[in-house]
DNA sequence: CCATTAATAGGCG
DNA sequence: CGCCTATTAATGG
């Protein structure tokens, strides 16, 4: 483990990257740095009282929530870089949902309070929100296209796709085990498995564990 | 090792 | 395709 720099991890963050050192200097000293959640601990949890905005300094980590009958749904992935809970800063929503580490991992925080003081006084950072908030609308309005009109194969494969242009190689490695998966799609793990293995009978995918080649 | 959890297989509606 | 059950593989202690 290198070196912690509050203002470098912040940096990292897209929402931030753009910022002028100057304003990551201000954020810096209302984050909270490196807390350390070792792999399937909960980093987030409904009523745990934690209400800020999450950043994954290492590591990666998943976001879901439970239905009445305890079943869970994965709403997405958190990897190195990432942030969420954005909503949290601006208002207090008890939506909340579970965060779990996938890996040993560490985050960093802010809380909602004091980065509202922040955004008052920082132009800057606010129309960065903005836009981050912009991607996160055009992901969730994808996924929900994708859910209501194509097949699980075709739902798959576009998954892949889109990882594979997020990693920048044709060979993907999923983060998620494929039971997450599967309910991150809106799938069984019995469906799932059965189209990865159709995808790779007509030779549009590579499987060995979990890692897929795209072809 | 054993025990638990994840992944796969096959049958059925 | 989802749900159920059985079998096998992987994981963790």
């Amino acid at each position: 483990m290198k070196k912690h720099s509050a203002v470098a991890c912040i940096g990292q963050a897209g929402l931030f990257a753009q910022l002028p050192e100057e304003d990551l200097t201000k954020i810096a000293p209302i984050s909270t740095h490196q807390e350390y959640f070792p792999k399937g601990s909960i980093i987030r949890q409904p009523g745990d009282g934690k209400d800020g905005l999450i950043f994954l300094d290492q590591g990666s980590a998943k976001i879901y929530s439970l239905n009445e009958a305890g079943k869970e749904t994965v709403l997405g992935v958190l990897n190195k870089g990432d942030l969420d809970g954005q909503q949290n800063l601006f208002q207090d929503n008890h939506e909340e949902n579970f965060v779990q580490a996938l890996q040993d991992t560490y985050v960093c925080s802010i809380n909602r309070r004091d980065f509202q003081d922040l955004l008052k006084k920082t132009p800057d950072l606010a129309i960065n929100m903005l836009n981050n908030f912009g991607e996160k609308l055009v992901a969730i309005e994808t996924k929900s296209i994708r859910r209501n009109s194509m097949s699980a194969k075709d739902r798959l494969l576009a998954y892949l796709e889109d990882l594979a242009k997020k990693q920048g190689r044709r060979d993907v490695q999923l983060k998620l085990k494929k039971k997450d998966l599967a309910s991150y799609l809106g799938v069984t793990p019995e469906t799932l498995s059965r189209q990865l293995k159709k995808l790779a009978k007509e030779n549009r995918i590579k499987l060995s564990g979990r890692k897929i080649i795209l072809l």
